[in-house]
DNA sequence: CATACTATCTATAATCG
DNA sequence: TCGATTATAGATAGTAT
């Protein structure tokens, strides 16, 4: 889109596809969360990527889970299993939420 | 975020923050539909305004309701009463959806 | 109010390491 | 394949209309 017009098209290349993907969502979020922030609206944004078991989900996977991941960061003297209970958990739980009953 | 520095904060001004927030869902959404075709993946982005009864949904309320449109005006010859089903219900159903069950 | 304008800032495709 | 770089197209806050 930048050094040469952009087409807004399927780009059938595999590896420029994945890396445009990920910089684009990592944007997407970043635009959303913008929004969100600016306006004081409540705004999703969910990509389903293609090789990916969990969809990139906003606000959810973003902004929680990093603040999940802060809380036990910041509890490091925590019991190891209640640690163990972590992001992962945590993300695929925002998933089915999402999915289950919007955002 | 131009001509000021950007501050990522709710923008207080009523006015302001509306032109804002028209602008930026605007250009939300056709980032989504840009990433959605670019790496053929599903993309969702749904944006609560503060005063709008009815979210913006995408992909349903932007693409598909210019399909239905469109499809009703090239059936201009069709009878009244069906081309009254038309964006508003066509709307109000893509948001439940939308709530219900996901993207 | 809503649009249009425009000076800047941001996003990003291509490229290199 | 991923990260850094760079030049350019795109997005946008403030202002004008």
């Amino acid at each position: 889109m930048v050094r040469k017009k952009a087409k807004l098209a399927y780009i059938e290349n595999d590896s420029s596809r994945r890396v445009t993907y990920q910089k684009r969502v990592k944007n997407l979020v970043k635009k959303t969360r913008e929004l969100s922030v600016l306006c004081g609206v409540d705004a999703c944004a969910i990509i389903y990527g293609q090789d990916e078991q969990v969809p990139v989900v906003w606000p959810s996977s973003e902004e929680e889970a990093k603040r999940i991941i802060s809380y036990y960061n910041s509890k490091s003297d925590l019991d190891p299993s209640q640690r163990g209970f972590n992001q992962y958990t945590f993300l695929n739980d925002s998933v089915i939420k999402a999915k289950g009953k919007g955002c």
